[in-house]
DNA sequence: AATAATCATCAATTGAATTCATAAAATTAC
DNA sequence: GTAATTTTATGAATTCAATTGATGATTATT
């Protein structure tokens, strides 16, 4: 055997998530696959490459020096490999994006960029889902991919798995919720809940959470920016429920208190939503991956997905 | 499926050699699995990498690209290779070298030139193996490598082929024998035959070519260097065997001519032997390996070995 | 035109990478 | 300090991909 590219991979995740488990998810891989793969090139480089009893990841000087590799290989091979994308066609193309909720801008407006370095001619958009059913704009062609977190199963998209995260309850600081480690659906029962002004079917809150318990808040209003409804909840005026990635800046700032969803924690996933016949554009994936990538570097608290969303 | 550091070679070896065939050779694979490979590396880039009806083979630009990437990076993974064999011991050592034919100068000296740049701290030395016996002194551990195109099998001593040559007769221009096409033993039975001062037994041109035939010839000297050997050759006083490509350079300059060694095309194998326990030393094995590398590239004619000699 | 060489392709095989199940070790919580 | 949880290691089975061997098509060479 001999050393390659998936190694240097493997260890730069290593470096990134500190953990064999943290690694083997980003990679879509299982711990033990890892393990015997780390396992086998440490046999080739005759050292051990990182001390496993500590936390996090501690690399050798061997470890070291393949990292030093890695940061030198992979993005060479990232940029011959979109060179090479572009070279066989498909280099210039149509990304006009619709958004469903505008904490998405957190993610989005910063893959947007790194994105377009790279597919300069790519002609990209940005517009709001509010005023118009994106799922059938994306279908007539005129908007090419929607974020979304609800994959209704429709013949000619596919829905493909950005990031999972965690769903919140933003409350106020002083909040008596507070006092329980978990929301459940009857808690919500005697508040005002606020919402993106969006119809209530597509609101994973009710969907998923209330509704199936057959709960109603006593109020509802709904709020287009989250910077406003968050404002809302500090001055006790309702709740609302977010993903924990567009709440991590307000926590840290003191600004509001949260607590998950349960009885079990609840994940959501968000989506890209495309036309099938677009799936292997290659200025497509590469936006996904871009997408993933940013996400996960910029947020905190989120999830690899498995597999892909309904087809 | 993704690129690796196994594709970059092989497009390397591809350039180098300019055939399927001859980079499947090099890299120690059949045909048929470079063309798997190329089949599926093409199909992930997308486009054509080179076009297979030109001789030599020509690149198409996808196919640039990735030779760009393999020049950027085949140098830096054998840097850090380098690197991690230092790290993990072995670091310095001796390399005591004998041959036995002045002729390997011409591809050992600029091998250990090379060498020398990545192992410093390894101590090298190089004897001509004519006053002693080499194996023994192998296994005594006065020396650590000995070239040899004779492999004996005796135990503790393997034997890592180096390349395979074809074994020429050597012949003034004007030489008689130049009418044929190849040399069979016979022919020699009339001739006087010049060779460097070895005991008989261990002269390949008498063991494996003269004496199953039953042939003796004529006449027979020794002499200690090559290019005085050829200026007998030159000046009618007799004819040599030696490989080819230790004559490259006289015939290029039209000095003398040759002939291969017949009935069918005689190929030596010239071997590296090293004691057993020695083997897979790091700074041995790399020794090894640009030993191959070098000789590639400096001499003509010369094929690669598939497997080890005696072990 | 005939011969030799190179390359592509198929089916069969081999071999390596991955997973699954589980044990061991380490970390965190109590 | 013990229990519970998380993380890593390992062995065996499986899956998947790469390699081979045989053969046919194509292209150079004579």
């Amino acid at each position: 055997m001999n050393i390659e590219i998936k190694h240097l991979r493997t260890l730069k995740m290593l470096q990134q998530t500190g953990s064999l488990v943290g690694a083997a998810q980003r990679l879509h891989l299982t711990q033990s696959a890892l393990s015997h793969q780390l396992k086998g090139l440490e046999a080739l480089c005759g050292s051990a490459l990182f001390l496993r009893k500590s936390r996090p990841l501690a690399f050798t000087p061997a470890g070291k020096r393949l990292l030093a590799l890695a940061d030198l290989v992979l993005p060479a091979v990232q940029a011959a490999g979109r060179d090479l994308a572009r070279l066989s066609g498909g280099q210039s193309g149509r990304l006009f994006l619709v958004i469903e909720c505008h904490s998405c801008f957190e993610w989005l407006l910063p893959a947007m960029d790194v994105y377009r370095e790279a597919w300069p001619e790519v002609e990209m958009d940005l517009t709001l889902g509010f005023s118009f059913e994106p799922i059938p704009a994306l279908l007539r062609g005129d908007v090419d991919l929607v974020v979304s977190s609800d994959p209704v199963p429709i013949p000619g998209v596919v829905y493909e798995p950005l990031f999972a995260f965690q769903v919140m309850l933003a409350l106020a600081k002083d909040h008596p919720l507070l006092e329980k480690p978990l929301i459940v659906p009857s808690d919500l029962q005697d508040q005002t809940l606020i919402t993106y002004p969006v119809e209530r079917e597509r609101l994973d809150v009710f969907k998923n959470f209330l509704d199936p318990a057959g709960i109603n808040p006593i109020g509802h209003r709904t709020c287009e920016l989250t910077a406003m409804m968050l404002q809302l909840v500090a001055s006790r005026r309702g709740v609302c429920v977010l993903p924990n990635w567009a709440l991590a800046e307000y926590l840290a700032r003191d600004y509001v208190a949260a607590r998950p969803l349960g009885p079990e924690p609840m994940w959501g996933t968000l989506y890209a939503a495309i036309r099938e016949d677009e799936r292997h554009l290659s200025y497509m994936k590469e936006f996904l991956e871009t997408a993933r990538e940013v996400s996960f570097k910029n947020l905190k608290g989120i999830r690899v997905v498995k597999d892909s969303g309904f087809d």
